[in-house]
Order: structure tokens, then C-alpha cells, then sequence
DNA sequence: GCAAAAGTGTTCCCTTTACACCCATGT
DNA sequence: ACATGGGTGTAAAGGGAACACTTTTGC
């Protein structure tokens, strides 16, 4: 990169956060890691670093996911968000007020992931330091704003599980949950007309699977004959693989995979209220 | 601010571009400023400029807005996007590919603004260094990768009217046929399912008008029946404004004024082709 | 009168919705 | 046998597409 005179521009440091989705016991959680450092240290934040000097913004948040859940995604560059073997990857939106970070002036270039049911978060090693924490837990009205709820960094304990409350509800650091919540709203708006929720799903699933994605990421539930006859009839969206069975309770269920198409045309409609 | 490390990350500079929207003789334009400087000198760029040490993103794109148009958009903060006086102003993507400027590593905030149609660009007081130019005119195909497709930085003559086509098609700068495809495509969704369409409007406009709004974006025909229906159907979408009516070939139509419904419920139906 | 744009009414068709009903497994 | 979830059939209600028709201006 050839100089240029640095006096010319206000120096940035650029970052991407993570906003990884998932669903867990019928409820849409994501993952958080526990800050140990300075600003908001004990409290837990969303995934992110700094993006590197040769890198992309897309690599960045690629490798990032890669660091914290092992999963791997596609490159979000190329156009059509396929899931391949790993999650789904899309960028969010850019975070850059001008007192974000007391430190420094930090632009953070948000991303959204989705992703299957993982077995636990691994966090660059340190077991419990990260935790998949159900996204209602974490946006309880008054949160949004940055507002602390339980003053202090209060401990959630231990949870080996990875989703329990034990620590009741605390404010993310930052201004993470306003990104959260976008990101949430991103994810609940964009199953409506795409075919994004089978990413949240492994790679062969059951009609009633996918249902039970969307009645956790809208928080309703849904007709299961209704819903069927839609999925299944939309060409393209949903495609037969290996015809077998699986079972969760009754009788055994067609397996699916995510169809070529990636536009629900006409959309899913999301029930009020 | 407190001192910190700069060398724990890479500094970036951080600009804004903006996509500046609107509809002129039936068809979607863009503003475009001719660059003066060393990469690119003489081609077509988006309007833009460096994020100041203090300046929030969205600040800074709408300052860059008055700037360039004299626009005086909402701040982009306040959640519900209501056109004031002035122009529809959000963040659209974030563009940070390392080679994407030559000099230095640049990290660009990408803004979608639409505007009522206007009397003629300034851009800094130089009057033919800024146009409107028919976004099918910048995006035929071929450009969007960024190839060069005449060669040189070609003149485009003067064109008082702002929207000529006397210089031909000639691909913008960097990446922002990118950048401006994506806009248009952002455009192009939003207004199907919200009361976007009317920030191409003038506060006070007639159906018609607004039914050549969709008619421009999208590039198709509507029938001008069911659209009157839809729209003056969907409760607070449209409000009566003094009842009076204006002429543009027959019948006087009703005056409206766009209602306080930003969301438009069931959506408006893109055809096909 | 004629052209042009604004509105209104009506019919057809497709989708959603709600729900009755049958199928295939585990206990 | 019974509970549980999978899957099909069907009729009523709602909304969009297409188009006939009336209204009100300018020329």
C-alpha cells in the first residue's frame, strides 16, 4: 500500500461483531462471551475483534465465527447465501457512535450468523466463558437502551449447559444490545420471504423441525398442516433427500434439504401478535 | 478521550458514501460527482467523504447530504424513518474490501438517501461537476464488476439540465457500482411493503404521482385502478391534504399527503419481469 | 366532441385459514 | 389401546388481477 499522509483522516480502529443465532430447546438463544477486560469487564458481550490489516470485512467476521464456534461459513462475499457444512453469514449494519467505546473511537461492523443446534460454545479455549444465552433473557424492554439492570458485573454462575438463567437478566456491554436486537429483527423478518430458516436447521431435516424454527424465532406457533402444505409445496424450497425417516415422537417423518431456492415466493406470514 | 495503544490495532479511515435517490422524467437517477483527484481522476463518483473525529456515522452522512444537495434529512437515529422537510436518509452496507481504494485502507459507511425530485445538483459551488444520471445508465450489466467500459475518463459535456446522456456509459469509481446497485436494490424492496415510495414525493402529491414513483423504480407498469384502490384502501397510509386537486392531463385529482402508517400492510406486489 | 387522467364496481381466481380426518410409530 | 406427531382433504373468507364503466378537466 503505497503513503499516504495519515494527518489527512481521523484514525478509526474497525472491528466486527457477532451476532450468532441459534435455536435451543424451542427458544432462539445466542452466543455471548464473558468480557475480562477493562471497559464493562465481567459482563458478558457479543463475539467480535478487530479487523485485520489485509482483511476483509467479510473474512474477518468469517474468521471470527471460526475462532469462537468452530463453524464455518461461507464466504458472505459471493451473492446467494447458501449454508454450506456450516452457518449462514450476512452483514448486519456499521455501529459508530462516537462514545461507544470510552477507549478509543471504534467502528464496529456488525454480522449476523445463523446457525444448527451446537453440542457448547467454545470460547478460544476458556469453557465458561461463553454461554448460549436465549435472546428474550437478554432484550427485556429496558435493556435495549444500554441501561444496567443488576448494577453490578454479577456473576451467572456455573452452567454447564450453556442456556440457564441462573444468572438472571444482565445488560449486555457496549451497545450490544441494540445490535442484538437488530440483528434479531433482521432474522425474524427475513424467514418470512427466504429460505434462511433451514440454516438454523442441520443439513437433513423434518417438516416439523423447520416449523418448530420458525415458531421459536417468532415466538407463535404455527399450524402443522398449514404449514406443510406450504413448505412443501413452494417448488424448489424444500427437496426429498434419501426419502428415509427419523423420529421424535409419533409417526415417522419425510427428511428434507434446503431446496435451490432461496425466495419464498409468496412469503411465509409471520401471525399478529 | 483517553490515550491508548494505536499500535494494539490497525488505524482505517472511515468515510461515507452516499446513494442519493430520486425520480426525474419517469426515471430513477442517482447523484454523481465527477472526481478531481488522483484515483479515478475525472470519473463519476457517489458523494462522500471522511467520518470527522467526533461525528456519528449517520451525522456525517447527513451533513455530507446538506453538503452536496442542500437536503436537510431526519437524523437517521430516531427509529421511525419520517421524511422531514427533507430527504429519507438510512444506512445501507458497509464496503471495506483492503484494495478498494488504492492509498490508504478505507472503510466506507454506505448511506441510501431518497429525495424528491429537485431543481439541479451543486456540489460545492462547481455546477457541472455534479448530475443526475438514470441509475440504467451506470448499471448496464457489465459495470457492476467495475470494468472500465470506455476506457478513458471521457467527458460528458455540459448538460445544464442534469440529466443528459451525452457522455455515455462509463463505470463509477471504486466500487460504487456496487455500492449503487445495492441501493437501488434496497429501494426497490423497501417500497413494496413500506410508505418509502412517498420520499420521492413533494409533501403534497396525487396518486398518480406516487403510482409513477413505483412505476420508475421497479421499471414496470401498474394499473393505475387496483393501485388507487390499494393505496387509498390501506388505512393511514394516505391522508386527504386540503382536498384540493392539481392538474396533470384530465381530471383534477384529490391531493394526499403521506399518513403516519410507515408500513404497508399487505405489501404492494412487484410484478414480475 | 374527443383525448386523457381520475375514480368506482364487479368478476374470477388463487391463497390463506380452520378444521375434520387418516396414517404410522412408541409405550 | 392410546398418545403423539406426520400428512391429506375440504370448505369458507380474503385479497389481487383484469377490465367495464363513469367522472371531470383541457383542447
Amino acid at each position: 500500500m503505497p503513503p499516504y499522509d495519515p494527518s489527512a483522516f481521523p484514525p478509526f480502529a474497525v472491528t466486527v461483531d457477532l451476532v450468532v443465532l441459534t435455536v435451543r430447546r424451542h427458544a432462539l438463544c445466542t452466543l455471548v462471551v464473558r468480557r475480562g477486560e477493562a471497559p464493562y469487564q465481567g459482563r458478558w458481550a457479543l463475539p467480535g475483534g478487530f479487523v485485520r490489516a489485509d482483511e476483509d470485512l467479510g473474512a474477518a467476521a468469517a474468521r471470527e465465527l471460526v475462532e469462537e464456534t468452530g463453524l464455518c461459513a461461507h464466504d458472505p462475499a459471493a451473492p446467494p447465501p447458501v449454508p454450506s457444512n456450516g452457518a449462514h453469514l450476512e452483514q448486519l449494519a456499521t455501529y459508530g457512535a462516537p462514545d461507544r467505546d470510552p477507549r478509543m473511537r471504534v467502528v464496529s461492523v456488525a454480522h449476523l450468523a445463523l446457525a444448527p443446534d451446537l453440542p457448547a460454545p467454545r470460547a478460544g479455549g476458556d469453557a465458561n466463558s461463553a454461554r448460549w444465552a436465549p435472546v428474550e433473557e437478554l432484550l427485556g424492554e429496558d435493556m435495549i437502551a444500554g441501561t444496567v439492570v443488576s448494577a453490578d458485573g454479577a456473576e451467572a454462575g456455573d452452567d454447564p449447559e450453556g442456556t440457564g438463567k441462573s444468572g438472571g437478566p444482565e445488560a449486555l456491554a457496549f451497545d450490544h444490545a441494540r445490535i442484538l436486537a437488530d440483528g434479531v429483527e433482521r432474522a425474524r423478518s427475513k424467514i418470512e420471504y427466504s429460505s434462511l430458516a433451514t440454516a438454523f436447521c442441520p443439513p437433513e431435516f423434518t417438516v416439523g423441525e423447520l416449523r418448530r424454527v420458525y415458531e421459536a424465532v417468532w415466538g407463535v406457533s404455527l399450524d402443522p398442516r398449514n404449514f406443510h402444505r406450504k413448505v412443501t409445496g413452494t417448488p424448489g424450497f424444500l427437496v426429498p433427500a434419501g426419502g428415509t425417516t427419523t423420529r421424535q415422537g409419533g409417526r415417522p417423518a419425510q427428511l428434507f434439504r434446503a431446496g435451490g431456492a432461496t425466495l419464498l415466493n409468496p412469503p411465509m406470514l409471520r401471525p399478529e401478535v
